[in-house]
DNA sequence: ACGCGGATGGCCT
DNA sequence: GGCCATCCGCGTA
């Protein structure tokens, strides 16, 4: 059974590199009308802010990334691409726009249910491999853009294993198009 | 096992 | 008007 202790605020107040690092093997956790569905956090990528070519807060605060600039722990979502949501944790202080985007987990609860909303996947390897696929098997949209990861909501990141940091596979952010060799991506193999 | 391109729409310039 | 922090299926090996 997952631990239910969300990680505080105090923890995404910091920047975003050591968070995208620490948030490997927390556990995001999702409820919905259709149930609960959760999984551990194996990939992240830090993104830095308004210096951080990559970065959504480099536009400023629109309409978008507004909350991006929201108080560390707050969950940002933005669609792209025409068709798929991603979700990130805002980190450091209100107001400076910087995030860790989760782009993969290893589902722990729901996983019936996470089938169900990825039908055409094949095997449960290829799930939730991906910050648009997870968000698709959690159920994650605009509806939880701006609320808080840090307990009290129906979108949470809690307490999770604790990760050896020689484990820990570093590399560039992909599908990006600028700083891209900053080597800002987090894995767990 | 790759590589490529289409899908698809909101938002910034 | 053009750009996306992507995914999937189809093509060539």
């Amino acid at each position: 059974m997952p631990r239910l202790n969300a990680l505080p605020a105090s923890f995404y107040n910091r920047d975003a590199e050591i968070v995208a690092r620490e948030l490997l093997g927390a556990e995001l956790r999702v409820r919905t009308n259709e149930g609960v569905t959760s999984g551990r956090i194996t990939e992240t990528e830090a993104y830095l802010g308004p210096h951080d070519a990559a970065c959504h807060a480099v536009a400023g605060r629109t309409k978008r990334t507004w909350h991006l600039f929201g108080p560390p722990g707050t969950a940002y979502v933005y669609f792209i691409y025409g068709m798929h949501w991603c979700v990130n944790a805002v980190t450091r202080e209100e107001g400076f726009g910087s995030a860790v985007l989760i782009r993969g987990i290893e589902p722990i609860e729901g996983i019936e249910l996470m089938r169900q909303r990825r039908p055409k996947t094949k095997t449960d390897a290829t799930l939730t491999d991906g910050p648009a696929k997870l968000c698709a098997a959690l159920a994650i949209d605009r509806r939880y853009d701006g609320l808080l990861l840090t307990g009290g909501c129906d979108i949470s990141i809690n307490e999770g294993s604790v990760v050896p940091a020689n484990t820990i596979v570093v590399g560039p952010r992909v599908g990006i198009s600028k700083a891209i060799d900053w080597p800002l991506r987090f894995r767990i193999p």
